[in-house]
DNA sequence: TGTGATCATGGAATGGTTTCCATGGAATCG
DNA sequence: CGATTCCATGGAAACCATTCCATGATCACA
């Protein structure tokens, strides 16, 4: 190490092959392993290296290599604690097989998505996993024209044919819907995600198909069109017990709406599981720890993280690999779990008039009320 | 654009100097902003580089130029809420400042430290902000030595003089202690952090010192020795309810400690705010939608965040900032607001033998019973 | 002992970008 | 109109690690 007054000089292969004694292709071959190494340089450059505590430059690495041993993942919010428990395992099995992660937060916004987008494209990433948001225009296809490997997760973009890892809703919301008909009950409301990302659409595409199947109320008031975030959950509440038939029972498209649902439904001093029944999309270990624990419709993040990393892999061996679809399932906890009488949920509502079912069809054209711009997960 | 078969050859400057006309010197002047150039040749290269869709490979700069524009972040688990919040309150303020943040993730282990700090080093970040686990020694070391610049937050390694951003755990602490001896609890059980850390350190000096000013049961049994992770926290609430002389009051030292703790109350039945009172440390947005909502000891994630980057910001240009001390303070929900009768709270422990202090004296030397290994926050 | 093979080693080129330095042209002023 | 200045531009070096190619040495075998 060598130091200038305070301002330390980065050490180079010359320096560790200089106090080796020997040549920088020399020592970049002990380094890489070449087997074209005398036994007497292996040791003068082991020692010269940690003497000198030498970190090559990966830049100059990655520079001379074709690869950086670095992919990329784009999230839309590392808050949400999906993409949390996501982030995390795509790490993981990323370490494993020798890749470091560079972890993008698309913050929700399609601007900073294709920022990070263009620094990963910068930094030469060997491949892209990626939660996208947005249609297919903007940097995004910038990944797929120059040929980067890419692969999503969780949600797709229809004009983008890439490899995906996603999680079929249907079958989970089925069974969610059919669980809430078996209690009684006839009006679910549904809080929605935003109709601009795909596992928005499809949710919702879910529950209308099951809604229809299983008989129930069609009533589009019923239907809440959030944006993934918490604040919608709540004004989703808001909205649907303000009706003059309020829903008796909730389903969230995704945790975050859940907890700001939940934190409404605290407020009116509703009973969850008593007086209104409540489920929500993806799980969250301490969903299970409210009281009463909530019901949820649970896909496996971990499975979907390993996946995606393996699939990614294969893109950037050369493959082709086929897009990967988990199962859903629902968990019933307490939030749902015990019939309700109609008339006990109707008690729920605000101020509400009973019987005037006639209005609701009045205000329809105002059904799908919006929660704002496109957002995420 | 050049494509062989399937496989896109990255576009340099040279391609866009030459569709441009022009050297490439005089385009990476024009990219650069550099003020010798004319508006005719600006107009052409900006041309040139949209057409082709050109990306700076940011190894060759970095390379080049001494910065990479990047910070690097260490966390100890993206799971930790806290650590999660944290994460994206820094890289949204690095990107302000128009850096990138590259997240790595120690997992809790001090092998995965070492491995992202040296990638860390390798990629040549322009400065590190760690919440760092160990003592000082492994790359947490070669860090300083090479003069990296650094920064740590919430946590801090004694033997290594960095700027820090951390939390006064003392006020909160305090008031935490205070607050429930007011509601009339004597014995204080305490969820420790691990002894490893310094937030483990802090926190339990500040929770002893409180427990003797105000006068109450310094019984060591009732301090479980847990390491941040959800699994001790419920071990410790096994622990202290199998006293002869329980607890009526919990402590933890942070939020998945209290996650655990929690869903062993529920398991057994005991009521929350009734049975016996609980407040955790750190406060994440769904603890106050608990059933009953969860007293914490609040500190701003945000502040920390920011602060770190600035300090950092300022270490990289040269400056030695002061390290940054944030308050916490206390928040009263209903986890912690009735009065118990200590009668009630015996009543609420396991078949317990009630006033068999005596006994406790005979156990104490396995007083401070630990977790496992040291881990994170 | 000589020839061929084997093998460790060093020199030099390469990758993409930036920047110093020199050049040449245009513009300005006397 | 000539001299001076300014300024846009291009050539080339530098950043650091890797790898091809050539060199020289050692060894074995005929």
């Amino acid at each position: 190490m060598i130091t200038t007054g305070c301002v330390v000089v980065d050490i180079t292969i010359r320096d560790v092959a200089a106090l080796a004694g020997v040549s920088p292709a020399t020592a970049s071959r002990v380094m890489s392993g070449h087997p074209a190494t005398s036994p007497a340089a292996r040791a003068r450059v082991a020692a010269a290296a940690s003497e000198l505590d030498y970190h090559p430059n990966a830049q100059a690495q990655a520079l001379r290599n074709t690869r950086t041993d670095s992919i990329g993942l784009l999230v839309p919010d590392v808050r949400n604690p999906f993409f949390a428990d996501l982030a995390h395992t795509v790490e993981q099995a990323a370490l494993v097989e020798g890749y470091v992660t560079l972890l993008g937060n698309a913050n929700e916004r399609k601007e900073q998505q294709d920022r990070y987008l263009d620094t990963l494209i910068s930094r030469r990433v060997d491949g892209i996993i990626a939660a996208p948001l947005g249609d297919g225009s903007g940097n995004i296809r910038s990944l797929i024209e120059r040929g980067i490997p890419t692969v999503f997760v969780d949600r797709t973009i229809s004009s983008i044919d890439v490899p995906s890892v996603t999680t079929d809703s249907e079958a989970g919301i089925r069974q969610a819907v059919k669980h809430l008909a078996t209690l009684g009950h006839t009006r679910i409301g549904y809080i929605s995600g935003p109709q601009t990302t795909s596992t928005g659409r499809d949710r919702f595409a879910a529950f209308t198909s099951a809604i229809a199947d299983t008989g129930l109320s069609q009533d589009p008031e019923l239907v809440y069109l959030g944006d993934f975030q918490s604040a919608s959950g709540s004004a989703g509440v808001h909205a649907l017990l303000e009706l003059t038939d309020p829903p008796t029972a909730l389903l969230a498209a995704d945790s975050l709406m859940a907890v700001g649902a939940i934190a409404i439904l605290h407020k009116r001093s509703l009973r969850i599981g008593t007086d209104i029944a409540m489920i929500a999309f993806d799980d969250i270990e301490w969903f299970a720890l409210l009281n009463p624990a909530l019901s949820v419709i649970s896909h496996s993040v971990e499975d979907m993280g390993r996946i995606a990393v393996e699939l990614l892999l294969r893109v950037i061996a050369g493959d082709s690999p086929e897009s990967v679809v988990l199962p859903s399932e629902l968990i019933i906890r307490d939030s749902s779990s015990s019939c309700i009488a109609p008339a006990a949920a109707a008690e729920a509502s605000a101020p509400a008039i009973q019987s005037a079912a006639i209005q609701s069809a009045a205000i329809q054209s105002a059904a799908i009320q919006s929660a704002g711009e496109n957002r995420h997960e």
